[in-house]
This record gives C-alpha cells, structure tokens and sequence, in this order.
DNA sequence: AAATATATAGGTAATTATACCTATGTATTA
DNA sequence: TAATACATAGGTATAATTACCTATATATTT
C-alpha cells in the first residue's frame, strides 16, 4: 500500500479550509490534516511531520511567516506554500528569502491551489501570477548590487535601534529620554536615516518604520 | 413540487463561494446561484428573485453594500445577508440601518452561516457574536447616550471621514486637496477630533486613527 | 599614521500638528 | 422664533519633524 501524501491546512478561517479541503480531497492521494492557527500548526508539522503545509499569513497565536521561520530553523523536511489575502511585496521578498516554495493569493482562483499543490510535490516553486511583478524586481535587484527594498541594511546599529522606536510612534524627546542621549542626537540620527533611505515629507520615517515593522 | 428556496451567493472569491456552496448544499431545500461580483450580484437578483442573498462587503465592481442599497431602493422583496472579512463598527451600523437581516463575519464558523440562513428564513435577524458589542452598543445610543470603547460614535461625518484620511497619514494640506476644502477646516476638524476624544501629545491623533483601523 | 565610519551634540530654517481663539452660513431641534 | 449642532475658514502660539550645516571623540580600517 503506497505512503498518501500528507498536505497540512493551516488557516484561522474555518470557511477556507473547507474550501481547501473540497478541492483537495478530490485528489485521493492526498492524507489532509488541518490546523485554525500558527502554533497548532506548527505543532503539527512536528508531530505529523506532513509534507507539504499550506500556511495562511495571517493567522492568530502564530503568523504563518513566523510558522515557517521556525520550521526552516528546525531543518524540518516539508514544503511550504503561503496562502495570502495580502500581496505585499515585502513579505513576498521575506517568504521568498526563507524558502517558501508557493505562494498564492486567496483572490485567486480555486485551481490556483491545486495547481500549486501539484507543482510543488513534483519538486517546483508555483508563484501566484497576480505576484509575477514582484518576482521580476527582485531577480533584477539580486543581478544588480543588491538594492534591498527595505534599505534595513544600509543603518548602522543605533540607527536601527531608533527606528525601532520611531516606529511605537514616539517622539524623539521621548526617545532621547528613553536612550539617555540628547534629543538633537536623536534629530541627527532620525535625519541621517531619512536621507540613507532617500525618505522625504513630513511623517516618512514614521510611515517607513511603521511598514518595516507591522510585518516583522 | 415544492418550490425551493432560491439563495444567491455573491463572492469575488472562488474559494469563499466554494465553501459556501458546500455547506449550502447540505440542505436539499436550497438552490443556490452564484454571482463573482457586486454588479452581477444585483443583475441576478433582479432576474432569478432569490429569497436570500448572502453579499461580500468587499467586492469588484460593485460593493456588497451598494448592491443592498440599489435593492432596498428598488423596494425588492429579498432577505440580505452580509458576509465580510471586516468588524468595522461603521459599516455594521449602515447595514443595520439599510435593513439587512444578517451579518456574519468570515473569521467565523461555516456552520454560522448556515445557522444564519435558517434564521434568516425563519424571519429573524442573525449577527455573529463577535458583533454583539456593536449591537448592544447601538441599542445604548438609542436608548441612553453611552461611552463607546473607541469613541468614534462622538465624531461628526466629516470627523470621520477625516480621521480616515488621517489613518492613512496623510498631512492637513493633503487633506484638504482631497477633500477640496481650506487647510484650516482639516486643522480644525483634528483639533476638535482630539477634544472630542480627549486626544492630547503630538501624534495623539495619528496614533489614534492608525489604532482603530488597524483592526477593522 | 592617516583615513573612514560612527555616536554624540549644537545651530538654523521650513513645514506640520496640536491647542487654543473667533466667526459665518446652514440645517435641525426645542 | 430661539437655540443648537455642524461645516467651513481664519488667527495665534507651541512643540515636533524634516533638512540642511558644523564639530568632537572614539573605534576601525587601510
């Protein structure tokens, strides 16, 4: 009797899964287990050890990202394919970076699923076309000198520290209060950071360390 | 023969669509037509005469809820029910206001929706549980003048409209070329905004609007 | 030893946000 | 009719952010 492929559902929404499961379970090759958040998830990669987990991003307790962070770390043996409302090219860049081999938007269509699904037990990455555009700018960036779209890279460790703070919305008196340095140092650092980044306006290292950070 | 009962299922995503028709079609008594869009939505309403339509909020073309107004203008004899992804406050209060008799949000169970539509057909109304707070909220305001949580329901229309506008960090000069209108109204609508809420610190609002619609 | 990067701190100016005012026209309510 | 709420717009003041400078001390690299 030949070993089904065990294929992990891991959403918050139970109407989704049930989606999923529907055009899945039409394969019956397929073993389907399923998880409504990141550290069941998880948790079940450990112990049921499938082979390929359908992480949506957003989910409660445990990101789907944060799932697959951990999940690389460990040097656990299973495909991973991100299922997203969201096409934000910055977690897309994140999720390409950890090795995530599938990538699909929700607003796609059903078949988009199985597709990927299918794509990925034969050893293939599957990238949601709507997402092809950002596939196209990061091979451009990496043959090129590495122009990251965060610009993270670029900031010097006090720097980021700052960012960090900039981004909880705090000013740079509270700041300077909190790191026990002068607030022009503070004004320095913020400046510094706008123009390494090419930030310019009135709040754009604000709405910058905030974009940075609400996907971390 | 019996006639059945009609519902419509109107969701841009197949995957949604397919989940519902699942659980729908348990039920031997429905039939069940389908509608990717808004604008197709309320074409099969006027044509087919459903008795339910169950609307996505958030839709191409042609919003869930401006389907449910052009059919509650049109005086159609049809029960609605909305399904969204978003617990926003604002948009439960129009729908409750605009005579739609259930209101389910996504993050909730499948078998809320079909607990919905019994209900619905029965003649009740049915809110996801997760709104009760909006429902017990609304029933204070008519009755006594309550605090709300968020306080949004001090605010006036253009307040509103402003602090959403605000959420999306857009400065008062910015604004005010949105909306047409003098910087000084945009300033003093935040002044007063802030008074109103009792806002007081520099990105007081800011930080304030990004609260709130964050988690819509 | 010289050059470079970094953290620190000060100066100045322009723009913005908040915090107070006043005031007018309109619409609704008592 | 009088009172109230609201959208609009202006004035003034203070604090904050961004955008430019300069400058010093320290550490690292060449």
């Amino acid at each position: 009797m030949k070993k089904k492929t065990k294929i992990l559902i891991a959403d918050d929404h139970s109407l989704i899964r049930n989606g999923l499961l529907q055009v899945l379970e039409s394969n019956s090759e397929l073993e389907i287990i399923e998880a409504e958040n990141g550290k069941n998830a998880l948790l079940l990669i450990q112990s049921e050890k499938p082979d390929i987990a359908i992480l949506d991003i957003e989910m409660p307790e445990m990101s789907g990202f944060e799932v697959a962070e951990k999940v690389k770390y460990q040097g656990l043996a299973i495909d991973l394919i991100f299922l997203t409302m969201l096409n934000d090219e910055t977690m897309f860049n994140k999720a390409m970076d950890i090795g995530v081999k599938g990538y699909v938007l929700k607003e796609n269509t059903v078949s988009e699923i199985s597709n990927c699904v299918e794509k990925v037990l034969g050893g293939n990455y599957y990238i949601s076309p709507s997402l092809s555009g950002f596939l196209i700018r990061r091979n451009d960036n990496s043959a090129s000198s590495a122009t990251h779209k965060s610009g993270l890279h670029l900031l010097t460790a006090s720097e980021k520290k700052i960012l960090n703070l900039v981004s909880e919305m705090m000013t740079s008196q509270e700041i300077a209060q909190e790191l026990n340095i002068s607030i022009k140092t503070v004004q320095n650092h913020r400046s510094n950071i706008c123009s390494k980044l090419e930030l310019s306006g009135t709040h754009a290292l604000l709405k910058y360390a905030m974009e940075v950070t609400k996907t971390l």
